[in-house]
DNA sequence: GAGTGGTCTAGACCACTTC
DNA sequence: AAGTGGTCTAGACCACTCC
C-alpha cells in the first residue's frame, strides 16, 4: 500500500508544515474517511520511515500525536492500531460498566487482578467513613471492551458492611453483589475526574506504555443510609471513552426519555 | 542549582529504569514536595542535557512525560514551567467560570477573540433548534486564570432569541447577559467530554504547542422553556482543571451543603 | 545577538513478540 | 531467528523570544 500524501489533501496553509503533522493529517484523513477501520494495524515504524522519507524519530512523533488525539493506540511492542469508537459513559448514572457497554452493542468483560483484606490507614479512613485500623477490602479489576483492556479499577470497600465479599464472584457487577447479598443500594454523588498520564504499574496492567495519556476518575459511593461504603479509583485509556452526562433535575420524565446525549456529529475541531 | 538524583530517592525496582523516567521522577518529587513552586521556570533543555549527561531528545522525553501528567507546562518557545493547581470545576452546576474561579481564590479573566453573525448550516441547525438559514451568533472567547490562558470557548447562540447580543460586553458572564437582557435563564442538562489533543488553531489561541493534550467539553444549553438556545464547545488545557461533579438527587439540602467534593488528598497513583 | 524551544537526521542497541 | 517497538546518542538548522 502506498501511504504517500495525495496533492489534493494538503493543507491550505501548507508550506512549512512540519513533516510529522503532514503524516498525522494523512492518517487522520484515512481514519475519518473510514478507509482505515478500527483495529487495523498500521505499518511498522521503519516502513513509514521509508515511505515518507523521514527518520524513525519523526515517524514516531506523528504516531504519538495521533495517539494523543485518540485516533490510534499502541500495544506494547506489538504495533500501532486504529482505535475503536469511544464508549459513551455516564459516571453519574447508576448504570454498571457491563450494562452500558452491552447497551452500545459491544462486549464487556472483567478480570480480577487481585483482592486483599487490609487495615485502613489514615488515608483510607478519610474516604471510607471508617476508623484507622478497621478492615477494608481492596479489589483490583481490569475491564475490557471487545477484548481490549480499557479500564483499571481500584475498589476500596468497607469490609464490615459486606463480610465475605471476597468469596463472591467479583468478575460480576459489584453493584449487583452489594444489592443481592447485603441489601445495599448504592448511589454515587461525588465524582472527580482529571486527565493525566499513566504511571508504570497502571500502564502495565492496561498493557500500554508508561506515560500513555489517561483519564483518572474517582468516586465516593454511598448506600441508602447515606453512609460511605466504597471508594473507587478508575484509570481509563483516554481514547476509550466519551463522558456523557445527563442532568435530569429540570427535565420532566417524558423529556428526559429518549434523549440522545451524544454530540458526536459536531466536529470537535475546526481544522 | 544541582538537579542530580540523590541516592535515597531512587526507585525500589531501580536498575534498568529508562533515563527519561528517572528525570521525570526527580522533578515530580521536587514538585510534590513543594520545592518547586507553581510558575517556576525549569532549566533550559540544554542545561538538563549537561546536568544529567543525556541527549536533548531524552531530556525532552522526560519533560513531555511530566507535561502529559499535568505537572509542568510549556509556553511556546519560552520554556517549561511548574503547573499551577488545577481549578475545580463542575460542568453540571449553573455556576459561571468567573464565579467558580473567584470562589477558589484565583483571578479569572476573559478575552473576546472574535464575534460573528452567521447563517446556520445543517450542522449547527441540528444542535440549536433552528432551521438551516436562521441566524446564529458565533463567539470565541479565551478564559484565563491568574493570567494563564486555560480555556478556549466557541459559543453558538440562537440569534433570534437575543437580538443585539454582540453589542453587549461579552467579556462578562454570558449567563448573566442572557438573564438580564433577555429574561432567559439557562440550564445545561447535556454535557459531553473527552480527552484529546489540540489542533493547530486551538493550540495557537491557547498559546501552547499543537498536539498538546487537552480536554474537550461540549454542552447544550436550554432556557426555562426547554428550548435550546446555545451550544458551547470548550477546549481546556488538560492540566488546568479537575472535574468535580455533585449529583444532588438523593441528598437532602442539608447534606448537600458544605460537601467538599475534592478527593485531592487521595494519591492518584500508587508508585 | 544570544538564548530557547521546535524540528529533524542517521544511525545504534535492547526487550519483547511472533513465527 | 526475524520483526517490532522502546530507548538513546550526537549532532544540525530554524523560528521565535528576550535583552
Amino acid at each position: 500500500m502506498d501511504w504517500s500524501i495525495p496533492s489534493n489533501e494538503r493543507r491550505a496553509w501548507d508550506r512549512r508544515v512540519p513533516y510529522y503533522l503532514r503524516i498525522r493529517d494523512r492518517f487522520a484523513a484515512l481514519i475519518e474517511k473510514g478507509s482505515l477501520l478500527p483495529g487495523t494495524k498500521l505499518p511498522p515504524e521503519r516502513e513509514l520511515r521509508d515511505q515518507f522519507q523521514i527518520t524513525r524519530v519523526t515517524a514516531r512523533q506523528a504516531l504519538t500525536q495521533l495517539e494523543a488525539e485518540g485516533l490510534i493506540f499502541r500495544e506494547n511492542r506489538r504495533g500501532w492500531f486504529v482505535s475503536p469508537p469511544r464508549i459513551q459513559y455516564d459516571p453519574t448514572a447508576n448504570v454498571s460498566f457491563t450494562e452500558s457497554v452491552l447497551a452500545q452493542g459491544r462486549t464487556p468483560s472483567a478480570t480480577v487482578l487481585s483482592t486483599e483484606r487490609m487495615i485502613a490507614s489514615a488515608r483510607e479512613s478519610q474516604f471510607l467513613d471508617v476508623e484507622v485500623g478497621d478492615p477494608i477490602f481492596l479489589i483490583q479489576r481490569l475491564r475490557s471492551i471487545d477484548g481490549r483492556a480499557v479500564l483499571l479499577e481500584h475498589l476500596h470497600v468497607n469490609a464490615e458492611r459486606c463480610p465475605g465479599l471476597l468469596g463472591l464472584p467479583l468478575d460480576r457487577s459489584l453493584t449487583e453483589l452489594m444489592s443481592e447479598h447485603y441489601g445495599i443500594s448504592e448511589y454515587r454523588p461525588h465524582i472527580n475526574m482529571r486527565p493525566t498520564a499513566l504511571a508504570e504499574p497502571q500502564a502495565q496492567a492496561l498493557g500500554v506504555s508508561p506515560g500513555a495519556p489517561s483519564l483518572y476518575l474517582s468516586r465516593i459511593i454511598y448506600d441508602q443510609f447515606d453512609s460511605i461504603i466504597e471508594f473507587d479509583q478508575e484509570f481509563w485509556r483516554h481514547d476509550a471513552l466519551e463522558i456523557c452526562i445527563n442532568v435530569h433535575h429540570h427535565l420532566s420524565p417524558v423529556q428526559a426519555e429518549g434523549v440522545n446525549n451524544s454530540h458526536d456529529d459536531m466536529p470537535e475541531t475546526l481544522r
